[in-house]
DNA sequence: AGCAGCATGCTAAAAATCTAGCATACCGTC
DNA sequence: GACGGTATGCTAGATTTTTAGCATGCTGCT
């Protein structure tokens, strides 16, 4: 009986809990309408409920239907995903993880992005010291 | 026929595809020993051998063994899974998304890095306009 | 009250993943 | 040139994943 631990996630699986993180909470429906390749509605709750029986899903009952959240919090996750990336194309540095950003995101930070930057920066360097 | 369009991987072919990108390139041997639960030699084959059928992966013949490597270049891989984790949890939002790498990374970062990163946000700032 | 619409629970089965094992070939050493 | 070590190719089978379909229940109309 499985339930907390279960780190072996399905593609179908990733693709679905990527998606209510992203979205934050979403019924089937609103999960299906965002999944490439769709499957059929029955496939999507049907894994709702195997995610949610491993422990990575969890849901409330709003009115009738129900809506699904992650268990695991966002801001963790996220932590998870970071490294995991910054591990697998950027050798760990985080350096290069943000050039990669700044590129791939170009023209598209605003100036005042970049001001909070800045500052985000300058505050690194203080606390670093 | 399937052999280019193929982005429907498994858990494993990620993982393989994930050690390959971290490494480089790597033979049979080599990706086993970075892999999570690790299973038997001859599976971690057998998968490289669908990787490479799928056309993810390619190799090299180097002496005797093979040596595998990503088909997609590093570059490119690296920015779709940057798109997506930006997407998946941060809205889309470099500058977010940089917040937390400062963060996560936190004490890692030199002074000299920090200074880089300084230089290539004023860089972006210039040409953003 | 009856009905259309949409939700859930469950089960069975197709499809894909993952794995082990055997046959074979090459290298270097004794 | 026989032998241990390590490689590959391949195939078949266990296991998981992924899916569709059916029965059921609640809502809000008309």
């Amino acid at each position: 009986m499985r339930s907390q631990r279960a780190p072996q996630l399905s593609r179908r699986e990733r693709q679905i809990l990527d998606i209510l993180y992203q979205q934050g909470r979403a019924t089937a429906a609103e999960v299906l309408a965002n999944l490439p390749n769709p499957p059929g509605y029955s496939a999507v709750r049907a894994m709702l409920r195997v995610l949610e029986q491993k422990g990575h899903v969890r849901h409330q009952e709003q009115g009738l239907r129900y809506v699904f959240l992650p268990t695991v919090a966002r801001e963790t996750a996220r932590r998870s995903a970071l490294r995991h990336l910054l591990d697998t194309f950027f050798h760990g540095s985080a350096e290069q993880a943000v050039a990669a950003l700044l590129d791939v995101s170009d023209s598209r930070l605003t100036d005042e992005e970049l001001d909070r930057l800045q500052q985000l920066i300058e505050r690194a360097r203080k606390e670093g010291r």
